[in-house]
DNA sequence: GTAGCACTGTACGATTCCGGACAACAAGGC
DNA sequence: GCCTTGTTGTCCGGAATCGTACAGTGCTAC
């Protein structure tokens, strides 16, 4: 048994060394690959996945196949939130958009210790919150939002989660991901890109200038982010 | 002291007697008022209502303003999510949109009660889920919907809560829950009525055809209320 | 090094929705 | 019954985005 450790995961390391000692046994570390599905709609999850690197989205599904993202958690979050609020499943899809690595833990075992432990409850469901927040603002960014806003938002996002300036991404996958035209996506990168706020290459997306990207993206970026900060850390 | 009764409130009616009870001697009756403020964006929530008629908006608010709905609260549920995940406010507003009554308890209240009982606690977690859903659903909704079928939608939800034909509303606050123009909300509802699924009148909209309604609404839909009675019943 | 395939660039008309304006109408207060 | 005020009906040009199509480009596997 390794010795209790701190994580590059920051719900893992903002956990008391006790909440954290109730984990560790049942965390095992491993790699996320990308595609690699960690919840399918509407069938039982077994684990839980607390990232530290790369990020996953959360993407409603519509009964006609109609997908949206409505979610992104990286090393700032975890996996499973209808685990925590005593749901075996969900109707979302859950699935790895940027490799990187990350704990996980059968979600019997975070049951338990979420059962034995208040203070270990009580963070995860701040996380929670957060995440509905962001949910929420994806909401409103989609009904109000154009696109060059929207997009912009989504690269802050991931760029926050990455950790990196350059996210590995087609623009066909950014169209699945905002519900729009691929078309349009390559024609919204170039209008950032003109204005000198990202590179764009084959498969990739760099970010060139945060600040103004958080310009362009309006009042669409933000509010979960501050609210991640006032319940996490 | 009154006896422990049930509740038109589903939560509510769902609990124990043993979870009621626990309830009970906190819950005080009364009215809700059209446009009542029953979370203000950053500011401490003091009660949390279990509506048994009417329903209330939850309003993400981005900092220029902008205003959409995220969320619809009935009789089937309860406002306050986040206190239920151990924060005391939540940037977003939620307030009466169509009159009713319903039970209020406070924030502190509810929180003992939910120490002191983890069925209690689990049943309210599973509305947070439901909650969840529902807001995803709305961004999904915003995202590829036309207006008509969003417009269906939201119809649909506040048919469901009121449960009357006619629900009190006006084109201006139907424009400001989906976040666009009035004027766009009188065209779609004139289509929708000459498709005779609807009647309408000053600050009124009658429900005529909710089959035919739930067609428009296309397969944006049904997913959250599938969940609701999946984990409430 | 080349074939294949995924990805990107670009074009087209069509459609939806916007922003803004203004007139007509309905309902409740006096 | 009239007036006021909120609500609805309708119009305009214009912007954003769609759906679709196809050609060009650049990676990768062989």
């Amino acid at each position: 048994m390794l010795a209790v450790s701190p994580s590059s995961n920051r719900l893992l390391a903002a956990l008391s060394r006790a909440d954290l000692g109730l984990l560790q046994p049942h965390l095992k570390h491993g790699p996320l690959k990308l595609r690699q599905d960690l919840e399918r709609p509407n069938r039982r999850i077994d684990y839980v996945y607390f990232p530290d690197g790369g990020f996953a989205s959360v993407v409603a599904v519509q009964s006609n196949n109609t997908r949206v993202e409505v979610g992104l958690i990286g090393y700032e979050g975890m996996t499973g939130t209808s685990i925590l609020l005593g749901s075996d499943r969900t109707p979302h899809s859950t699935y790895i958009q940027a490799a990187g690595q990350g704990q996980r833990i059968r979600t019997l075992k975070l049951r338990q210790a979420m059962e034995a432990s208040k203070s270990l409850r009580m963070l995860l469901l701040r996380y929670v919150q957060v995440f509905m927040v962001q949910t929420a603002h994806t909401a409103i960014s989609n009904a109000r939002g154009r696109l060059d806003a929207r997009l912009a938002r989504w690269i802050l996002m991931a760029h926050d989660r990455v950790r990196d300036e350059t996210l590995p991404l087609t623009h066909e996958f950014l169209s699945l991901m905002l519900g729009v035209r691929r078309a349009g996506v390559t024609e919204t990168l170039h209008s950032l890109e003109s204005q000198k706020l990202i590179y764009t290459g084959t498969g990739r997306v760099t970010l060139r200038n945060r600040k103004g990207m958080e310009r362009a993206a309006g009042n669409s970026y933000g509010t979960p982010e501050a609210e991640f900060r006032r319940l996490i850390g």
